[in-house]
DNA sequence: ATGCGGTATTGATCTAGGTCATCTGACGGG
DNA sequence: CCCGTCAGATGACCTAGATCAATACCGCAT
């Protein structure tokens, strides 16, 4: 088909995300609208995104790559809140700042929106705050089984949910199981299970002496029974 | 001022909580037809407002009373995410059922929207839906502070940090310090910061012979030390 | 007033998992 | 190709807090 002269490319058009992210909500009519506010962003491996505390003034959409949330004590305790992958959403809040900090675990590409305009778009695009209020209770629904997994299981359950979230969110599929590739550290994934690091090693030992994973390099995991894992992981 | 007679009185209208609850978000004549789709409803002390897993059919928001919102692990062990007091909303689910169970900790009065009806006025009263993402999104906050009680502080700070919150929510300030009426129990204190109620019950007495709290009967705190309790919670 | 039942407190013990210390192994630079 | 570095794994130990058991206390009904 071919395309009209009113609708000539635009970069969102071309967007590997335009289907998942926030933007399925909106034509592309509509979409065109919408990218006249937005910013392509690269963050380099470990580079902030935002800090926790800074004024809120963008909201970024994950165009490829790996973010990691997390909330700081004043002691330098790091809880992680969650890891964010290709289309998700972060960065809305009604407060003037950021609640949490977010750091690229990979290089990754960003789609930021100035905030104060994409606010005023909403009127516009009901849509769009449909969506938006979609993802926010979605996340509320994470949040409360991430809460469970901190608050009630063990670790060995705490480990094997991690694993089996982010299997979940990045395994592919072969004939012999999953294969989950790891942008985060040992450390990453301890802060995120609320327990050490040495735990996270242990229990990964332990679950390849079990039969259940295989760790073929130290950043990837394949994982044999898929459901024995679902098992451990105490739901 | 005379009430015109267009405006006759309308259930809602001397609602306790039309000020602070997402009504707030209504003029009078927008609430008119809110009230159309609402129900009064009352829930026993200890009984279900709805269980995880139910068909998501209601919305609630708290009028008086109190609410316990929780998730069970399939083998008993249960983790409360939150407790709710007059004016608070719940219910909120893009998901087909439930998340978690919500049960009157206290005889408590809800107003019950039907949740088809409700979602439908949301095109109408755009002001009613950017509410909604606001208290989703103060939600989202609230979960992640939870977060980082659950998987990064010791129990002192978790029992400490668990009063300070109930303390701002129900606190009443007198010249000798805060009082709090606890609604719940110290099971459900304990399900809530991820302890043992053996641990709450130390803690409580820890921060008495610290001079940091009264306890008047089993169920009211008398905060004397306000700034050292926040000091011990850990933020 | 007295006895009863359920919740909270206190005490005694045990252990899961944190901490600290050491070792291993993968990768990158000279 | 050989170190040097740093993340991860493993080992040894120890303690915070769970668990189990015994009271204490409070509200209520008789």
């Amino acid at each position: 088909m071919y395309r009209t002269a009113a609708s000539h490319d635009f970069p969102c058009q071309t967007c590997a995300v335009r289907d998942q992210a926030i933007c399925a909500a909106l034509s592309d009519d509509e979409l065109r609208e919408v990218s006249k506010i937005t910013t392509a962003v690269e963050v380099a491996r470990g580079g902030p995104v935002f800090f926790e505390g800074d004024g809120n003034t963008y909201l970024f959409n994950v165009v490829s790559g790996a973010v990691r949330l997390s909330k700081l004590l004043s002691d330098g305790r790091r809880q992680v809140t969650g890891f964010l992958f290709a289309s998700d959403f972060l960065g809305l809040s009604v407060a003037d700042s950021y609640a949490y900090t977010a750091e690229a675990l990979t290089d990754t590409s960003l789609c930021r929106f100035d905030r104060a305009k994409f606010i005023k778009l909403l009127d516009r695009f009901p849509k769009l705050e449909y969506r938006l209020l979609e993802l926010a209770s979605n996340e509320l629904v994470e949040a409360q089984a991430h809460m469970v997994m901190l608050g009630q299981k063990r670790t060995m359950e705490k480990v094997s949910a991690t694993l089996v979230h982010l299997m979940n969110r990045l395994g592919r599929k072969y004939d012999d199981g999953i294969i989950i590739d790891l942008p985060m550290s040992r450390t990453d994934l301890a802060e995120y299970a609320g327990v050490s690091t040495e735990t996270v090693s242990r229990c990964f030992t332990r679950l390849r002496k079990l039969g259940i994973i295989r760790l073929p390099t130290v950043s990837s995991v394949h994982v044999l029974r898929e459901d024995e894992l679902e098992r451990l992981s105490g739901n």
